[in-house]
DNA sequence: AATCGAAATGGTAACGTTTTCATGAATGTT
DNA sequence: AACATTCATGAAAACGTTACCATTTCGATT
C-alpha cells in the first residue's frame, strides 16, 4: 500500500474513521481495546495523516514560519535551533524564509506564509514594512518581531536587555583602570543598534564619564566597518585604552586594523564585542564580549506565538526580555 | 474580509471557481478579459489561495524538505542557503528538520516529512539508516543524499570532487619545496573524511611521496581534534613541514597549537584547511584552504530533487558532482 | 422501574481547492 | 452548408481529514 488513508486504517481495524481519528488526536474518547486495534491497523499499514487533509479541515496548519535575513550571518542559525527545538517539540514544523534584504523578497516570504497558513510567524528581520504587517494582521497570523522600533496592539515584541550586559563590560573595564573607552557604533538605521549606543553611553555616564563624541564612531556590524572604524580611533590625538563594539563580527575587524598597526590585542587596547558569536573564542586572542543567547532569542520567539497551555497569564511582556551577559576572554587587560 | 476563499473571488469576478483557478494556475486557458477581472477580484479581496487545500487535492504539497545535523555547524547554512533560493525561486518551500545526531529525531524528522506529503527530501546528514530511507523510498519520495556511502538505485547522491582540490593543495605544497607533509583526518566512521584521506595520499603518490603513517594523524572534525593531533605531530622526532587538514574547523585548532607552541605559521608550519567555513577568512594569519562550495551543493540538490522541465535528459550523472578548489590565503610559504 | 448521564462509537457534512467531463460559441475546412 | 476544431467556460466530483450531531449501551440514581 503506497499512501493508506484513514480509511484503510478505519475498515482495517473495523471501526470508523471517526474512531481512527479520535485514537490519534484525543485518545481519551477510545476505549482501550480498541485503540490497541486501531494502532496495530495503522503500524500496520505505515499510515501517516495527511497533514494537507488535517490542516485544510482544522483550519490549523501546525506550522510556524520564521523569516530571517541571511541564515549565512552567524547570528540566525543559533536563533533557529533555539526556535526550531522548542517548535519541533510541540508538534510544530519550521518554514523557513529569508529576505537577502529585499523588500521584495521580503514581501514573497510573507505571502508564501500566508499562503501556506502558518499558525504564526517570527519576524527577526528588520526590513519589514507596515504594508506587510497589516497584511498578516488583517488574517489575524500571530507575529513576533525582535526589537522592533515600534510596538503595536496585538504584535509581540521580544526584547533584548542590552543594558545589563553592556553595564558588565563597562564595570569590567573601569576596574582594569580604563576611563578612556571608545564605542564603534551599527548602522544609523537599525534600532537595536542604536539602542546599543545609548546604552553604553548611559552605563558610561554612571562613572561620571562624559560623552565624548571623537570616541564614538560608526560602524556597519561587518567586519570592514570595525577596520575603517578603528582606524579612525587609532589617529586620534589621545587614543582610548579600549574599546567596546556593537557586535562581533565588529570588535574582529577592530582587532585586525589594531595588529595591522603593529599594535597589540590587549596590550596596546583593549576591546570587547557583542553578541558572543560562535567565532568570538576562535579569535586571536579569544574575544571577550557580551553574550546574547541566541538560542533563548529563539524559544522566546516561539512562547510568544503558540501560548502555554498552562499559564493563561498574559505573560506578554516579563518573558519576553533577553539578558545579555559578560564573557570575559582575552581581550581586555589592565591599562 | 479575513479570509476570503475561491468562491468569494468567484462571485465578485462573475465567473466560476473553475475559472479563478485557471487564471492563477494555467493562464493560457483563459480569455485575457475575464482573467482581468479575475486578478481585479483577488486583489480587491487579497485573496491567497490555501496551499493546504490545493495540496490535498492536486496530491503535490510544493514543499521540499531539507535534512540537516546541526543548523549550528558552519557548514549547513549555506548549503540552506544554496537550496532555499532556488527553490523558492521555482514555487517551492523549506521545510527544515535538525537531527542533532539523534537517530530518533532523525526517525522525527521522516516522519514529519512524510506527514506534510513533502515532493522531494535532501538529507544532508549521514545517521541515515536504511529502515528510514525505505520508508520514503516505498511512499516515492523524492531524495537525495549528500556523499552518501553507498548508492541505492532511484535515490540521487551529490558527490563532491575532493581529488581536484587536494591536488591542487599538493601541488601548491610541492611546488613550495615542502615534501614532509602531514595530514589530520575526520573521524573515522565518516564516509566523506575517508574519501578525503584517501584522496590526500593518492595525490602525494604522484611525486612519489610514499605514505608515511605517522604523519597521518586522526581528528574529529573539531576544533578540539585539530588541537590534540597538532600536538602528537610536533613531538615527532622530524616533524612535517606543512599539514593539511580534513576540514577547517580541524585547521584552526592545528594553528592553535602551533601558536601555542611558540611556534608559527606559516613561518614553521604551512597549514591548508579544508571546507573555506566563513570563518576561514578571519583566522590569523587567514588560512589557506580548499574551498567547496556549500551554496553550489545545495543547488544540487534541489535539482536532483525536481527534475529541469527543460531538459528531460537524464543528468542524474554529471550534474551531480561538485568540485573543489584552493583557495591561497596566507597560511603557506616555501620551506 | 423509570430516568438520567456518561462512555463509546458511527454517519455525514464541511474544509477550499483542482480535476475531470461537458457544453456552447466561434472559427475554419471541405 | 454541414462538420470538425479550437477556445472559453461551468458543474460537479474528488482529495483525506476533523467537527458536529446522533445513537447505542450500560451502570447509577431516584
Amino acid at each position: 500500500m503506497a499512501k493508506p488513508t484513514i480509511h484503510q486504517v478505519a475498515s482495517r481495524a473495523k471501526v470508523s474513521t471517526t474512531t481512527v481519528s479520535r485514537t490519534i488526536n484525543t485518545p481519551a474518547l477510545v476505549d482501550a481495546e480498541t485503540a490497541e486495534r486501531v494502532w496495530a491497523a495503522i503500524e500496520e499499514l505505515e499510515y501517516y495523516p495527511s497533514e494537507p487533509a488535517r490542516s485544510l479541515v482544522s483550519g490549523r496548519s501546525r506550522l510556524l514560519g520564521l523569516i530571517v535575513s541571511d541564515i549565512t550571518n552567524p547570528f540566525f542559525p543559533e536563533v533557529i535551533k533555539g526556535f526550531e527545538d522548542v517548535a519541533v517539540g510541540q508538534g510544530f514544523d519550521l518554514l523557513i524564509g529569508s529576505t537577502d534584504y529585499d523588500p521584495q523578497k521580503m514581501a514573497g516570504c510573507v505571502r508564501r506564509m500566508v499562503e501556506r497558513r502558518v499558525d504564526g510567524v517570527a519576524i527577526m528581520t528588520s526590513e519589514m514594512d507596515n504594508h506587510l504587517i497589516d497584511q498578516l494582521a488583517r488574517r489575524k497570523v500571530p507575529m513576533v518581531f525582535l526589537d522592533v522600533a515600534t510596538p503595536r496592539e496585538g504584535i509581540a515584541n521580544i526584547a533584548v536587555n542590552y543594558e545589563s550586559g553592556i553595564d558588565e563590560a563597562i564595570d569590567h573595564l573601569v576596574a582594569l583602570g580604563h576611563r578612556r573607552i571608545g564605542f564603534v557604533s551599527g548602522p544609523p538605521h537599525l534600532k537595536s543598534a542604536q539602542i546599543r549606543r545609548l546604552a553604553f553611553l548611559r552605563s558610561l555616564s554612571r562613572y561620571g564619564i562624559h560623552e565624548d563624541n571623537r570616541l564614538v564612531v560608526e560602524g556597519d556590524h561587518k567586519v570592514e566597518g570595525g577596520l575603517a572604524a578603528i582606524a579612525r580611533l587609532l589617529q586620534l590625538g589621545v587614543r582610548p585604552t579600549a574599546v567596546l563594539a556593537s557586535n562581533d563580527l565588529t570588535a574582529i575587524g577592530m582587532m585586525r586594523g589594531i595588529q595591522a598597526a603593529g599594535l597589540s590585542v590587549p596590550g596596546d587596547m583593549s576591546v570587547i564585542g557583542f553578541d558572543d558569536i560562535w567565532l568570538a573564542q576562535f579569535t586571536d586572542p579569544p574575544l571577550t564580549t557580551v553574550r546574547l543567547s541566541r538560542t533563548e532569542l529563539g524559544e522566546r520567539a516561539f512562547h510568544a506565538l503558540v501560548p502555554e497551555p498552562a499559564a493563561a497569564h498574559g505573560g506578554t511582556q516579563q518573558d519576553l526580555m533577553v539578558e545579555t551577559k559578560l564573557v570575559i576572554r582575552e581581550t581586555t587587560r589592565p591599562i
